[in-house]
DNA sequence: GCCGTTTTCGGCCCGACTGTTTTCAGTCG
């Protein structure tokens, strides 16, 4: 069995969470953390990093201990020291720090004065009131406590970004109508265009005599008010989205949105730099001694720590604030560089609308080109088409292309990878096509090798242009298919095919680590939308947000490109 | 447990809100 990085970071992410309980060293449990962090956000997989004899504490935030910790867990799939603690503490302790509210402190003593050592225990000890006889509990503790369990049990996921998209934009709209009210912007992870969000930072700036905190517990879609405070203030709604207000002046509003875009890991980075030059940065300013010397744009807070602005999809701490430094950060690709989308359905299969339509809704979005890519017929839920019907609906798109204007219908298909790897057209028809997106629809059971090198034959054949969403999960439903995506981000490499970052909110394809990894090889990556209808070529954002998240340039990514040089591009061999 | 352009030891980011122990610890972001 291989052992995956987010296996290692989960074990460590648990020990740290144990350790905390135990009271340990705080810097210590951070160690972990932070470990396991890298490890998550790593392209490349720890386990082939051991099997080559690579230095582990090359990576950021591993030394010597954690090193041999890693190198432990990937020969035996275990980690000792979590083993010896397991056996000391009940099993499901460290299940109570995923409660708001329970810190490792409260959890220590409710363990040492009650025995709780779950959340069932901890419900039980509330419904019978012994939680208040522990010195520093009281009733409303107790209560609030009740509370955190229920919630826990119906709610405790994190959000799409196009769900927290929707529940953010009316909200801003009711705050911008406050009095006082300047500016009103989500920050957070949010911000960082991160694939789901686990809350929404709302960052205001007003004057001193706003009302915007009132407006905001009084919000409609308020379900609970969870603190109210003079600048802060933390609500959930009705859907069960936590929300988060914090309002600034706007002396302050550069210092605050970057603090609380973050990442923390980010702002921890920065601050230290800050710190070797005698500088405090906190949400109100960067300050030498109590005097502000930066603070009203972001710009400004960098430009104290002798950085240039760093885009907020980059702020997770990987290796962004050394880029800056040595002036190699990205220019990242924009939505305007995209122009055209080679991942589209039309009602030939299972989209909504006709190629026709499609194309016409491509070309007002300004762009060049658009592929239409229908189901082959192993797809058969899909009414995937044979190699006759086939025949016949390249020929209406090439009728199509000679009739429309300002938009190139480029002949494409989402080519099903069979089981063995073969593709699931003949190659008379795949010879008509532009280009062909090939992707896996079943067998997502199969064992990692296989499935890896099921995909690496379908990229033999010379007709794959692209891979479409490499990694076959749907977020929040279904996980990746295992498969080496960095064996697959090499092979692809190895045969000039490009991979496709999936711009469906709950696609996206590859994680922004992979979009990085395959950046570091020189894989050419499209960004498509996978659209069912003609609204969702709008999803193109979530993809070149993904891109950006994943360092990409508008060199990195094909379908920045011309007609003509998009296809010379994607031409193999 | 990590880390080093003052350091291989001694640091490790900073402030708001809540409840309770009435002066502050705990938690969170």
């Amino acid at each position: 069995m291989t052992v995956r990085n987010r296996d290692v970071a989960a074990l460590f992410s648990r020990y740290a969470e144990l350790l905390e309980v135990q009271d340990a060293n705080p810097f210590r449990v951070r160690a972990y953390r932070n470990a396991a962090q890298t490890l998550e956000g790593l392209g490349a997989d720890v386990s082939r990093m051991v099997a080559d004899g690579r230095d582990l504490t090359e990576l950021p935030g591993i030394g010597k201990d954690l090193a041999a910790k890693v190198r432990e867990v990937v020969e035996t799939g275990r980690l000792g020291a979590l083993d010896d603690l397991d056996r000391s503490l009940p099993e499901h302790l460290a299940d109570l720090t995923a409660l708001p509210g329970l810190g490792p402190k409260r959890i220590r003593a409710l363990y040492q004065a009650l025995k709780v050592g779950s959340i069932d225990d901890l419900e039980r000890a509330a419904r019978e009131r012994r939680i208040r006889t522990i010195e520093g509990f009281g009733a409303k503790t107790e209560q609030k406590i009740l509370h955190a369990i229920e919630q826990h049990r119906d709610t405790g996921r994190r959000t799409l970004l196009i769900d927290a998209e929707h529940a953010a934009a009316p909200l801003l709209d009711h705050l911008k109508h406050s009095t006082g009210v300047e500016r009103a912007v989500v920050a957070g992870s949010y911000r960082r265009r991160r694939e789901t969000v686990g809350d929404l930072d709302v960052l205001v700036t007003a004057r001193t005599n706003s009302d915007v905190v009132e407006r905001f517990v009084a919000y409609d879609d308020v379900g609970e008010v969870v603190s109210h405070g003079t600048t802060r203030s933390t609500v959930i709604l009705r859907g069960g989205l936590q929300v988060d207000l914090r309002v600034v002046p706007a002396t302050s509003y550069g210092a605050a949105l970057h603090y609380f875009t973050g990442s923390k890991a980010h702002n921890i980075a920065v601050r230290r730099l800050a710190q070797e030059r005698g500088l405090k940065v906190n949400e109100y300013g960067v300050f030498r001694d109590d005097r502000q010397v930066a603070g009203r744009t972001e710009k400004s807070v960098y430009a104290t720590v002798d950085l240039p602005y760093i885009e907020p999809e980059l702020r997770e701490d990987r290796g962004e604030i050394d880029a800056a430094r040595e002036h190699r950060l990205p220019k990242l690709v924009r939505l305007r560089d995209i122009r055209g989308d080679l991942h589209c359905h039309s009602n030939a299969t299972d989209g909504r609308h006709s190629a026709e339509e499609m194309a016409l809704a491509a070309r007002e979005r300004g762009y060049d080109y658009v592929a239409i890519t229908d189901h082959t017929k192993n797809v058969s839920v899909a009414d995937g088409m044979d190699a006759e019907r086939f025949a016949a609906h390249l020929d209406a798109l090439e009728e199509l292309n000679d009739r429309l204007e300002g938009i190139r219908v480029l002949k494409s298909a989402e080519v099903d990878i069979l089981g063995d790897g073969t593709l699931d057209l003949p190659d008379r028809i795949l010879d008509r096509l532009d280009l062909a997106v090939c992707a896996v629809h079943s067998r997502f059971d199969l064992p990692r090798r296989k499935q890896t090198e099921r995909i690496i034959r379908a990229m033999d054949n010379r007709h794959c242009s692209v891979v479409a969403h490499p990694s076959g999960r749907l977020l929040g439903r279904r996980p990746p298919y295992d498969v080496d995506m960095e064996r697959l981000i090499r092979a692809a490499g190895e045969r000039g095919c490009a991979l496709e970052v999936n711009a469906q909110p709950r696609r996206l394809g590859l994680t922004d680590a992979h979009v990085r990894q395959a950046r570091d090889e020189g894989v050419g990556i499209v960004v498509s939308t996978d659209a069912h209808a003609v609204a969702q070529l709008d999803y193109m954002r979530f993809g070149v947000d993904q891109a950006r998240r994943g360092w990409l340039e508008k060199a990195n990514v094909l379908n920045t490109l011309s007609t003509n040089a998009l296809l010379r591009a994607l031409r193999r061999g």
